[in-house]
DNA sequence: GACCTGCTGCGGCGTG
């Protein structure tokens, strides 16, 4: 044991040397020697390295170290995981260290036994392993209790912080957190968060300790990778001769044969991972992969795996990849991305250039773990062919210079930084409600003080928080009411939302029907995508027919088929970061071939480029395309968007397609008058943009809202109005002098 | 033009 670096190790208490010794540990690795004295130190560390390098135990060999010589009564660890499935892996890992540390450990999630949540209440000690939303149900239930249970808490760890930061679940953590360190008594309690790699750490600090960020304290592991090894390959999808085959098409789509025999042939034989994009193209490409199986006389190998599977049919998948010697390929959505162990894979491939640099960054880290063996990736950008009824935009082959920005993007180091804190109303009407089952009842300024000032809505001042209460309080929602004494209760129907279950998360989820076939439930299908009697579809990799649709039990009787189209579920799309389009930009205007790039993509790259300067766009940013411009501000969807809305609040008839906003019966000289206005004006009245925002309540509780909150929280979380001055500007022509030359006229 | 995550308490029944 000579060879252990004496720093670190020397450090840690009797017993979790001894486990180390156990483990026949000859070193420890680079994160957990750096985590050791900083989480020793005390106070909030964040501890980032990239997936498998250790961070677990780099968080808990200290932290059991510190406990070594204080036994308490209460929980004296709190570990936040997003997932169950992390849970039992994490309990798993943990358990021989806690036993030699003689610490009790306690899972804690929705999954396990009430009993033995219940016992561990009774007799709180040790470490508990939950999710924010068992934390959550805790709170509501057990207000009273708190102090008992977290008086004496020594440090809260967060699991996969990444994940938790600027989303719904985030705000939920934070202000859960902040809740028990205020019932518990307690000015704080150490935050230690664990993460994978981000561009910036300083917003994984500041989401670790909102307000606090700059003292806490950062740790980061050299990555241990063994290279990469990319790709992006170009195919062409053939164009429908006529109309009624593309409504075909449309309905019953196909993957071009050349990309499903090549992702055969790269994949077969091997364990991998293919990320589809959508559910629908999940199931679309595991179908065709295994019908080549089929035709190959193999047994089949590829598997869907997507979140509208049963849990049964993704584990089934999980352990083969994970444990079986026969070659696995899962086909996969963001799933597969995080979390689940799934062992190492040989290569990673991908069907279009997805929605961030950082969740491709994660895909990446999914192989190449292996000693000596590098990541591999290999990118499908599939492009319509020239003929009829060809659009511009397909002329620009977006996928793939999105594509190729992407990768550029990642080479360069940077992934995009959690999107700012928006107002989360929605969230707040859940902390609210919350807060009030908590307490029993709470005044009015008491809860904007803990929620809002000492938590993390900081965003919502006095007066916003009152606006919110009165729409809670209002004849038609009756979430909360204040009794004679000024406390706020949970109101008739607040009562109904928080007695059920359902109340705990905050994210909102949509109506299902379970699809069964014989006795087993294959997953779920959504109830707004309407099926019928007699009709084929194809799900959980198989083809199935429908023959029996029960709406009041909402479930659909299903029994084998020959032939399906694909499922479809609706969703709407996220946010592309502005680097990421203003990436495209350069790429289209350069000369350079990526390395990276196969004859077909950089042949598809050549036709672009000539594209983009045929079509006048190296200079201009409007061009004329049938009675109407096409404008390519080449920013992201938030400065779309808002761009999009304020033609519209001129009178345009404006959408945004691709990466361009387009509109019709209007000439480019207009547009460009108009973009000449909005650069000198100050930014428009961002509510009355946002006003003109059609769009179905996103959030779980943005029912509840009045219009004009509901605007608020547009403006905030899905618009860049203050932007729009410097956007227009950006977008004048430096050859807007002569409006009326032909320059702009040759689309 | 996308994806993912999560869930208490209680009553009733069967089994050892």
């Amino acid at each position: 044991m000579t060879s252990l670096p004496p720093s670190g190790f020397d450090r840690l208490s009797e017993p979790v040397r001894k486990w180390i010794w156990r483990q026949g540990w000859t070193s420890l690795r680079d994160v957990q020697e750096k985590a050791i004295p900083a989480i020793l130190a005390g106070g909030d560390v964040v501890v980032s390295a990239r997936t498998a390098a250790g961070k677990t135990e780099a968080a808990f060999l200290p932290l059991l170290t510190r406990l070594a010589e204080r036994q308490t009564d209460g929980f004296s660890i709190l570990y936040v995981s997003p997932l169950k499935a992390l849970i039992n892996d994490q309990f798993r890992r943990l358990e021989s260290l806690c036993e030699t540390c003689g610490m009790l450990l306690h899972k804690w999630h929705g999954d396990v036994a009430a009993t033995a949540k219940s016992k561990a209440r009774k007799r709180p000690s040790g470490i508990v392993l939950i999710t924010p939303e068992s934390l959550e149900a805790l709170l509501v239930r057990r207000g009273g209790e708190v102090l008992r249970l977290f008086g004496n808490l020594d440090a809260v760890v967060i699991d996969e912080l990444h994940a938790f930061i600027g989303t719904e679940r985030g705000m939920q953590l934070q202000s859960i957190l902040n809740r028990i360190e205020v019932a518990a008594g307690r000015d704080r309690v150490d935050r230690i968060g664990l993460s994978a790699t981000l561009g910036d750490m300083r917003f994984a600090a500041e989401a670790l300790r909102p307000g606090g960020g700059t003292s806490v304290r950062l740790v980061e592991g050299i990555d241990e990778g063994n290279g990469l090894r990319l790709q992006i390959r170009g195919y062409l999808r053939p164009v429908p001769p006529d109309e009624e085959e593309e409504a075909e098409a449309k309905e019953r789509p196909q993957v071009p044969e050349a990309v499903a025999a090549d992702l055969f042939r790269f994949l077969r034989g091997r364990s991998n991972l293919l990320f589809a994009g959508s559910r629908t193209n999940v199931e679309l490409y595991a179908d065709a992969l295994r019908g080549l199986c089929e035709t190959a006389q193999l047994p089949n190998e590829f598997f869907p795996h997507h979140g509208n599977l049963s849990k049964a049919a993704r584990e089934e998948v999980e352990l083969r990849l994970r444990e079986d010697p026969r070659p696995t390929t899962a086909v996969a959505t963001t799933t597969l991305e995080l979390g689940v162990d799934i062992g190492d894979v040989e290569t990673v491939a991908q069907i279009g250039p997805g929605f961030s640099v950082a969740s491709l960054r994660q895909r990446l880290g999914r192989s190449g773990r292996r000693a000596g063996k590098p990541a591999v990736l290999r990118i499908f950008a599939i492009e319509r062919a020239a003929g009829r009824g060809q659009h511009p935009l397909d002329r620009l082959h977006l996928d793939l210079v999105q594509s190729i920005a992407m990768v550029e993007c990642l080479a360069d180091g940077w992934c995009e930084p959690p999107r700012p804190a928006g107002l989360h109303l929605s969230t707040l009407i859940h902390q609210i409600l919350a807060v009030i089952l908590q307490t029993g009842g709470i005044r009015p300024p008491i809860a904007w003080k803990l929620l809002c000032e000492r938590g993390p809505f900081r965003m919502i001042d006095r007066g916003l928080f009152a606006d919110l209460l009165r729409v809670m309080a209002s004849a038609e929602n009756r979430l909360v009411e204040q009794s004679p004494e000024g406390l706020l209760m949970i109101g008739e129907a607040g009562e109904k939302i928080a007695e059920s279950h359902e109340f705990y998360p905050v994210f909102a989820t949509e109506r299902e029907y379970r699809i069964v076939h014989e006795t087993r439930t294959l997953g779920t299908y959504p109830l707004d995508s309407t099926v019928a009697y007699g009709e084929t579809i194809i799900f959980a990799g198989r083809r199935w027919q429908v023959m029996e649709v029960d709406d009041r039990a909402r479930v659909i009787i299903v029994r084998s088929a020959k032939a399906g189209k694909p499922p479809y579920f609706s969703g709407v799309g996220g946010d592309i970061h502005d680097r990421i389009v203003e990436t495209m930009r350069k790429v289209l205007a350069s000369h350079d071939t990526p390395p990276y790039l196969d004859k077909i993509a950089t042949g598809l790259l050549e036709e672009a480029r000539a594209a983009f300067s045929g079509m006048g766009l190296a200079s201009d940013s409007c061009i004329a395309f049938g009675n109407g411009v096409l404008v390519f501000p080449w920013a992201g969807t938030k400065k779309l968007r808002t761009l999009t809305l304020a033609f519209q609040a001129r009178e345009f008839k404006a959408g945004h397609f691709g990466h361009a906003v387009e509109l019709q019966d209007c000439r480019p000289d207009a547009v460009y008058e108009l973009l000449a206005a909005m650069a000198a004006a100050p930014p428009p009245d961002g509510m009355a943009l946002a006003m003109r925002l059609v769009q179905p309540p996103l959030a779980k509780f943005d029912g509840f809202l009045s219009r004009e909150l509901m605007g608020l929280v547009t403006v905030s979380e899905r618009l860049e109005v203050g932007a729009l001055p410097l956007l227009a500007q950006k977008l004048q022509s430096p050859l807007s002098v002569d409006l009326n030359s032909s320059v702009r006229d040759r689309a």
